[in-house]
DNA sequence: TCCATATCCGATCATCTCACTCAGATAACC
DNA sequence: GGTTATCTGAGTGAGATGATCGGATATGGA
């Protein structure tokens, strides 16, 4: 549900925001500052842009940057572009009954995470990021 | 994070809720009722008696009985358990810094879902189990 | 135009977790 | 003592996870 891809995904996307301001980030780069795996962070950025959160640039000099402005992307966003919709259960009723379970407890719960996801943004965490210095990320 | 064990283990207890008055509710019962595998309900079961959740009866007629009132014991409760403590990523700081991202971001995503899981207890499923008999659980 | 630098894309791989099974020990009621 | 249960731990197959590698494509600069 969560796992190192999300993490590794809202490091590395902070990291553009921070640091892609005046030119591409590139990969190396990222994953030099943050101390992550290049190879495996490459195909986790694919997704980043398909996803229209980062926006490629390709050749020499190039890199990735910001396609949205930082306090319009959360972390939610990320999220879900690397690791999918979330989804506790898959309920046996189909997702027709309103009145099952699975909805009534599980649902709650992929809401509840939903919103706590979808109320930061990557404009905060790079804002508190900047106060902290010694933090990677 | 949240597996079949969550699922499969707040099925059992419910179950015992509901089936549990009069008598023990064995395993097997169970199992039926909810059409879990009995061999690996049998092995989720055990954290459950030990987290003081249910309380076994050992020997012929045997089986499990609720150990708390069912609206004394909360999802949460079940999930850890089960799970053990709700955690999204562990800290590269060691927990001490309160301005550390993963704090900011992962800490209240675990809070968000801590706090929707301890808000519903086994009574109100029960009762909603009651109010929709198709459902198993 | 050539070359270094990057993104892109897919295949591959090791390791781990998950969901589940099995075998046997212990306990209690008839 | 036999049957019915809980208890316990070890074991297993499949699939996910975390990561690597090779090579194709694109681009800016010499």
């Amino acid at each position: 549900m969560i796992s190192t891809k999300s993490r590794y995904g809202v490091q590395a996307v902070v990291d553009v925001a921070r640091h892609g301001l005046q030119h591409p980030v590139s990969i190396r780069a990222i994953a030099d500052r943050q101390r992550l795996p290049e190879a495996y962070l490459e195909q986790l950025v694919g997704p980043l842009r398909k996803a229209g959160i980062l926006r490629s640039v390709r050749g020499n000099q190039g890199g990735y940057v910001m396609a949205k402005a930082a306090d319009r992307v959360t972390a939610l966003e990320v999220v879900t572009a690397l690791e999918g919709p979330l989804k506790i259960a898959s309920c046996s009723c189909g997702g027709r009954d309103p009145d099952c379970l699975e909805h009534s407890l599980w649902r709650r719960l992929e809401t509840a995470m939903a919103t706590a996801l979808a109320d930061v943004t990557i404009a905060e965490l790079v804002h508190q990021a900047r106060s902290e210095p010694a933090y990677r990320i």
